[in-house]
DNA sequence: ACTATTCAACTAGCATGTCAGTTCAGCATC
DNA sequence: GATGCTGAACTGACATGCTAGTTGAATAGT
């Protein structure tokens, strides 16, 4: 990225992690407001690296910048749920498909010892370790399809995930049947049958995405239309 | 997505565009050093809008920030432009299924009409007619795919690669054998083939990447990305 | 009670100045 | 000539103050 791939983090990217990370996890939550004041006040960083990190997190789709009123964070849409779905069944059954192909037997045997462990957690209900196990999984497929652009996306998209997980409250029904969803995908790598894992990467994507819905929407269009919703 | 619909452009977007438009013009070669005071000086903005476009420029891939050094427009590596075509291929495979599934017919009637205005330009090697008809038609995609994300992907990575047209000077006769490819695209949408309209998408994707390479004007020490997947 | 107007507080956009880190031409040394 | 050192010029990171646009509650008018 840089020249100086050494060089300590700015306090325009550490407020970016810091503010992003609040969102994620909902202590900034959708349609609040977020000023530049406010943000420098509340943190250690002066208005400078803030807004550069408001411009950041405003490109990357996080917040959305009303000039000369206020920077709000975003809820997202059904619809772009619906968009970031599609984007993601594409690009994870793709790097499904390449990773059962290439991924090395090493990695195999990381992610057997990953289900291993983390599986038995899973099976009852406990959210974090099937986190765990999922991020491991994922990020596998990512390193084996060794291409960069779709990796980042990914990751993006991740991150949003997470953020619409705490969103809305996940059953521990749900973490059962989502780490059920990950065990076939995990033999059809084994098994190195590329569109039994893209087919079975499809399903999990799918279902997962079938059971987020924002919550907090008229927080947003207050923030989009303050003066009132047009129409 | 701001409360004002109408607001106008801040000087900071302008210059995002100028300095993005003179990037994809070759006007500021890869290599090329572009710091804050003199793009202030030789563009109408002060420091402050120049900054925030530098970021943003950053962040889309377009240049790499050295910390107290300076800016470089970034060329890309071959390994960059080959990922760049594998997610290219996928995008535009799946928005020519659905295109070819979904396109009003009233679309495809514009369609025929683009490629009987400029085909015969483009047939005999016409550059600026076959770009015009290349955006026509996978504009038309996009949008009857009715994914933003997916379509604001794509129209960044059209950017990149008009970029590396210009890098990589475009003989007639590649001219040619590019807009032969599309008419079997057309075709197949016309018929409402969705795996035919895909496969010959791939062709045409795939065919117009491996005629481009970039290079490196300044071809000094150049920062490799060196973060990988953790894991 | 209800609406229209006003105005003070607040906001992001931007200019400007300072500072510490980087760079490289030119000098000194071998 | 080759190598190491120095310092002045340059760079992006950041602080600060100002401006113009936005906002919403208090106010005036009906």
């Amino acid at each position: 990225m840089t020249v100086r791939w050494d060089s300590p983090e700015t306090g325009a990217a550490a407020a970016y992690r810091e503010i992003k990370q609040r969102i994620v996890n909902l202590e900034y939550q959708p349609g609040e407001k977020l000023s530049e004041a406010r943000l420098a006040a509340e943190l250690p960083f002066g208005r400078s690296p803030i807004r550069s990190a408001l411009a950041q997190l405003k490109s990357e789709g996080w917040i959305e910048v009303s000039p000369q009123s206020g920077s709000f964070v975003k809820a997202l849409t059904d619809r772009e749920i619906s968009d970031m779905t599609s984007l993601r069944v594409m690009l994870e059954m793709h790097c499904a498909r390449i990773g059962a192909a290439r991924m090395t037997d090493a990695d195999l045997a990381k992610l057997r010892s990953a289900f291993a462990t983390l599986g038995p957690l899973a099976d009852n209900g406990d959210g974090e370790a099937f986190i765990e196990v999922d991020t491991v999984l994922h990020l596998a497929l990512y390193r084996s399809t060794d291409n960069q652009m779709i990796a980042g996306i990914l990751l993006d998209l991740r991150d949003k995930v997470q953020w619409i997980r705490r969103a809305c409250a996940v059953s521990s029904e749900r973490v059962k049947e989502g780490f059920a969803e990950l065990k076939p995908i995990l033999q059809a790598l084994l098994l190195r049958d590329p569109e039994a894992a893209a087919e079975r990467m499809r399903i999990h994507i799918e279902s997962s995405a079938a059971f987020c819905r924002m919550v907090d929407h008229t927080a947003s269009r207050r923030a989009r239309f303050p003066t009132g919703i047009p129409g």
